[in-house]
DNA sequence: ATTATCTATAGATCTATAGATAATGC
DNA sequence: ATTATCTATAGATCTATAGATAATGC
């Protein structure tokens, strides 16, 4: 039973995500301290009279609270006027600070974008990877059944978090104009998640499970393509489309053994 | 044999687009008189002494080639930074003119979009439907393949014609965000390309080519989904997607005797 | 005389810096 | 003493208006 394929999930990998952003003292916005950071920083010089110098104190108590929900905000805006768009000033105003204070936690606009990339991948919902379908413990199908499954319900569960599909339909079309922070993270995202599917498409074809003809990559790109079309054409019309049917009848038909 | 087919290829309708800008002179950008748009201008009124009100005289010789040189310009800015990034003085400048002059032509950004936006439609390349894939002429699978093949050429062809792809994907992912200009655009074109596509489709399992078990609404939505998708997986990274063999995989699928 | 184009500029942004004051914690 | 926050503001935009001048065509 390949438990692999739980960890391919869109949006639910554990590493920390390409550009998380560290504060001066080394602690990414979750709070975590990140070692490798801190081994980074620079070492205070020492002073001229030669005493030792000063230990920086770090962020006070209630920054990291701060932090995120400036991030928060930020969210919110760049979704609903894209990054270049959205404006510091109106960050501020939903967080209730002034705009200069902003730059106090992220000092450019796209630190700010990096941050709010970041901490996307950690507002998708998880899910719990074992519900199935009703079939015997020991069917053979379980590892395509479950494939299925969990694309299948995270884009239902995608649906229910209020901005998490228009922020990004809104970065990934902005990501590719001249010069766009965001870029990098979208062409790794990418590459990613066609990597991951093909990975479970490969061992499905492994256990044949997957229709004679699909090539495990084509179909890799595929899901995500056709993921985020849905996704697009949802935003501007809710009730004319249906995200998870449309992935669920696909993935049936290059895994006929998964329920449809 | 359903010849009707070969009219709702992406983006080549003839209709005049929605939205599209006409001049005061009720001219469109493409220079036909609108006789609905010219019976809706206002009268000239009688002048207080009663001599007959004077006509107006319409746009000089060169206007309609100036306005599709501030289109094309527009179009190219619009692709590479986006409709709220993307200025009226970078437009002005890549045409050669002051930023003012351009408010001449459209006395706003909104209508220079709109007008970027139908142009966008006549831009695509037309095909030849009558290429074939080798099939006898009485062959009963032709339906099938044309339609597949219409889909496939034109997805290869869009690729050649720069800019196109791109200002489609950034367009329609800023069209989400608060009070777009583009958004009834986007709407309308959805819309219309899921019920052209349905519509083929029903015809086509009618005529006993559509696998059994895949709806026709939800195979439309899944090809505009898919083709979009997959169109901004390659602009991100144009080596590590196959268009064409996506869209052609995909089609196989569900229109089983097309050939693969 | 009408259309096309330009200069000057109003008025509204926006990001970011400078530097003062308030709050927190060593 | 360091961190957090604020006010003031520089300097760079951007869209659009006002109104003058140039080019075209009735």
């Amino acid at each position: 039973m390949p438990s692999q394929l739980q960890e391919n999930r869109h949006g639910t990998r554990t590493e920390r995500p390409v550009g998380t952003v560290l504060d001066e003292s080394g602690r990414a916005a979750d709070g975590v301290i990140d070692d490798e950071a801190v081994g980074r920083m620079a070492v205070p010089p020492a002073r001229a009279d030669g005493a030792p110098a000063r230990r920086r104190r770090g962020p006070y108590a209630k920054s990291a609270e701060r932090r995120q929900a400036i991030v928060n905000a930020a969210f919110e805006v760049f979704a609903t006027r894209g990054f270049r768009s959205g404006s510091f000033r109106e960050v501020a105003e939903r967080v209730g600070m002034s705009q200069t204070s902003l730059l106090h936690y992220f000092p450019s606009k796209e630190e700010l974008l990096i941050a709010v990339l970041a901490s996307r991948d950690g507002v998708e919902p998880v899910l719990d990877p074992d519900v199935l379908s009703g079939l015997a413990p020991d069917d053979e199908r379980i590892p395509a059944v479950r494939f299925a499954d969990l694309i299948t319900t995270q884009a239902r569960a995608n649906q229910e978090v209020p901005g998490v599909i228009q922020l990004y339909a809104v970065l990934s079309g902005e990501g590719v104009t001249d010069d766009h922070p965001g870029r990098a993270y979208f062409t790794e995202r990418f590459a990613g998640l066609r990597a991951d599917y093909a990975a479970d498409l490969e061992r499905l074809r492994d256990l044949g499970l997957l229709r004679k003809g699909v090539d495990p990559a084509v179909a890799a790109a595929t899901i995500v393509a056709l993921w985020d079309g849905i996704q697009l054409q949802w935003l501007y019309d809710a009730d004319a489309v249906d995200m998870s049917r449309a992935l669920r009848d696909y993935l049936a038909l290059i895994l006929p053994t998964s329920p449809h």
